[in-house]
Formats: C-alpha cells, structure tokens, sequence
DNA sequence: CGACATGTTGAGACACATCAAACTGAGTGG
DNA sequence: CCACTCAGTTTGATGTGTCTCAACATGTCG
C-alpha cells in the first residue's frame, strides 16, 4: 500500500513538468502530495463536473483526456479545450467559484483532484506555486489567443492541421511522439471544436492525406514532413 | 500636489470594484496604492508595450480604451480584446515574463502601471489580493469561452449583435449607460475582432438598424428593447 | 450477427468574402 | 473659410468556401 501511494506521487508522475509541481523542492512537493487525492478511474464520458457545481477542487489530468465544453441556453455544445496527461482543469470556475462548464473523459483515464482552499493557502506560503498557477492559467490565454487567430483568420484546411500539429506537440511535451498518436475524441469533437462541420473535416483529413502532409487510419494519425508550416 | 495624489489614488477611483482594489480594506489598498504608478495620458494609436518585451508591469485601465491584439508571423492582426476603465491588462504575458501580444490606445487614455514582481509580493501577503488576480484571469478565460462559442455557431449578425449588447453590459458594469455609447474602435476593428470582413459588419449594423433592434449613428449606438435576445 | 454510433463521399445551396466605387467626415494648408 | 486629402465607412455586384442534405460505408459493442 505505500508502495502504491509511492508510485503516485507527484515526484514520480512522468507529467510533474508541466503541472503544478514545476521546479519544485522536495518540502514543497511533499506538501502539494499530501493535499493531492488521487481518485479511482473515470470511465469513457463519465463527468469530472458540470456547470453550475460549486467549484472545490481543480483536476490534474494523470492519465487519458477530457474535453471542456459549454452548453448554450439551446443546449448546443461548445467545445473549449482538450485536456492531456498533465493539464489542470477548472481554471475558468475560479471567478464565480462555480463551474462554468463541463469536463467529460473522452477515453478511460485517471485524475488527481486537488482541493482549492488548501491549494489557494499552499500558493500563499510557497511563491513558486503561486507562480506555476499564475504560468499556467496565463499560458490558458494565450492558448486562446493563438485559436482566435485560427478561427478568424485561417481557412479550415489550416485549422485542421494546426490542430493536428498543436495535437502533436503537446504528445511529444509529454515525452509520447509528436508525430504519430491516436486521437482520443471523435470527428464530431473536432469538428465542434474548430468551428467546422463534421463533413468538411472528413474531407479535409483524406484531401491532406492526399497532399501527403499526413497520414490518417482512423484515430491514427501520422503527421509527415510537409505537414510542418513552411 | 497632495490633493492631486489623493484624487488619483485606488480608494477615489471609480472603477475600483473591478480592478484588484476589489473587497481590499484600508491598510491593503494603501499598499496597492504605494506600488501603483500613474503614468502620463497614452495618445491614440501609442503602445502599451508590444509582442516579445519583457513584462515589468501589468496595466489598469482609469479612462478612455485599449486593444490588445497579436501578430501572425505574416504581420496580420487579430485582436483579443478591447479594454475599458477597470480591466487589467498584460496577464497573457506572465506564462513567459514577456509580452505575447501587443497593446494600443484607441483614444487619449490614463494608465495605472503595477509592477508584477511587487505585486506578486503582496499577493503572497494578501489572500484577498491573490484571490482577485486569480479571479480576473479566471474571468478572461470564461470570456474566451463565451467568445469561442460565438465565433464556431453564431451568424454574422448575431456576432456583431452580441459585441455590442456585451460592451454596453460593461459601459453598465461601470456606471455609464448600458443602451447608448460611444465605440471608440473602427468597423474594422470591430470585423477584426468578430472575424468578419469590413464590409460584413457595415452592411449588418445597417441591417440591425433597419429591425430596429440598434439605432447608429457613426460611432454612437443605441441598444433598442429588440436587441435584447428573445 | 445485428444494431447503432461514427465516419466518408457527393451534389446543391447559401452566407459571407472579395472586388469595386462612391460617400462622409476630420484634419490640414492655402 | 474653403478646398484638399485621406482614413474610415457605406453600398452594390459577383465569387467561393463551407454548410446542409442525402446516401452509403465502416467500425464497435452488445
């Protein structure tokens, strides 16, 4: 049993890097460890929470994916992010300390919950924290701001590779292939995601196939050397 | 000179329930109001800072507008935000310690300059303070949540009905009319930011004019009872 | 194996972009 | 004070990228 509680540290998650954990010391992690519960797996669509719940704890991503979507007053989804191994999630439910959107796991995957009140507390003891939690939701927006440039800017051929190519890098941020990986939601959720529609980003996966910037097998996508921006 | 001081310090500021005076008791806002530095106007069309300079400071609006925007590698703009008295401005830089995008006046403004290193101090200091920074960039990251649905499911006429009804909500957030203003941005600003073309938003302010859900008149809008989604 | 979600491909429609031209208004100089 | 200029705005005519509708193919899970 401790040995099981070993391997779950935060000192031994392969993610520490780009989670909260960044360029800690051994005091500082061992706290972040003590506050950090790790829950049981969550199954294919199963919610991590939905709109409107009161916001207690933030999630770490330890395993899997999840998508964050909004749902508008006709129910119609949104798609707002795709979470990997790593990424923290409930950032955006701070202000109203309620949720403002849902997160669901797109494939089985495991989470650490961290409770907020203690996080916020730890960020007030510890500066580096409060600075990887400042970097992280700053790096949020920028996020953002890099996908307002796609959405207005580019037409959907391009969103679709940037998307695959973003895809791409955060894998190999985590040590997987930046080149090859399975995606982990559904054309749909693409689709959603992009502003598309599920047919136009059908065609454009087998029309970029045939351009040879990448190549695709169903989830399995291969990004080729002329899939990288000129 | 001291009365000079004294009608430009956080506690006489209008705007103050917005910026990160927020719920601050006395002896905190006076140390908010000893870091803050007042600068001289910004003309229209100067430079908060641009892309790629270090960040020092983050940036209070106390009058007049700003616009945030990035530069893709081929030098177009897109704009990420317009800033009205009371928002803060640079948070998108704290991920690097250096700016990643670029910020303009859009007419002559006053600019409140905090500088981050003494501001991160009090937030380690002040649980309040930290919790409002935290609760602004929370709030920007549902801003661009609401923003991204609008740009992936909504026409062209619903976007540039929502820029305008959500700007009047501001200018009422902050005491001003919320059905009739001034914009101080240009249509092409305005297409920029929605993702659409100049002519598009001119043809459809006309149109919304013609349902009689806006009056316009140059750059003066009227919210009409119509404009109020159904 | 059957059922149902997911993905692909084609044909036609349409919302918005683009191109083009005229209009307006603020600032400038004669 | 008026003419000039130029950025900003409006309006019209035409083009096109992507959506919609429809049919079919594939994969997945009981």
């Amino acid at each position: 049993m401790q040995k099981l509680q070993q391997s779950l540290c935060c000192q031994q998650c392969h993610f520490s890097q780009l989670c909260l954990p960044y360029s800690f010391k051994g005091k500082e992690i061992e706290r972040l460890d003590d506050i950090v519960v790790r829950k049981s797996p969550y199954q294919k669509h199963q919610r991590l929470y939905v709109s409107g719940q009161p916001l207690v704890s933030l999630y770490a991503v330890r395993s899997g994916s999840f998508k964050s979507f909004t749902l508008s007053e006709d129910g119609e989804e949104q798609i707002t992010a795709f979470h990997l191994p790593g990424d923290i999630i409930g950032f955006d439910g701070l202000e109203m300390m309620q949720h403002q959107s849902y997160a669901e796991a797109l494939e089985t995957s495991m989470i650490c919950e961290i409770p907020y009140d203690t996080l916020d507390h730890l960020a007030g003891v510890f500066p580096k924290l409060r600075q990887q939690i400042t970097r992280i939701m700053s790096g949020m927006l920028c996020q953002h701001q890099a996908m307002l440039l796609q959405l207005n800017k580019r037409s959907a051929s391009e969103r679709v590779l940037y998307f695959l190519a973003s895809l791409g890098q955060r894998f190999g941020d985590r040590g997987f292939s930046d080149k090859a990986f399975r995606l982990s939601m559904t054309r749909s959720d693409m689709a959603n995601y992009l502003g598309l529609s599920i047919e136009t980003v059908s065609r454009l996966l087998t029309q970029l196939q045939k351009e040879d910037k990448i190549e695709v097998e169903g989830k399995l996508i291969t990004l080729l050397d002329k899939a990288i921006p000129s």
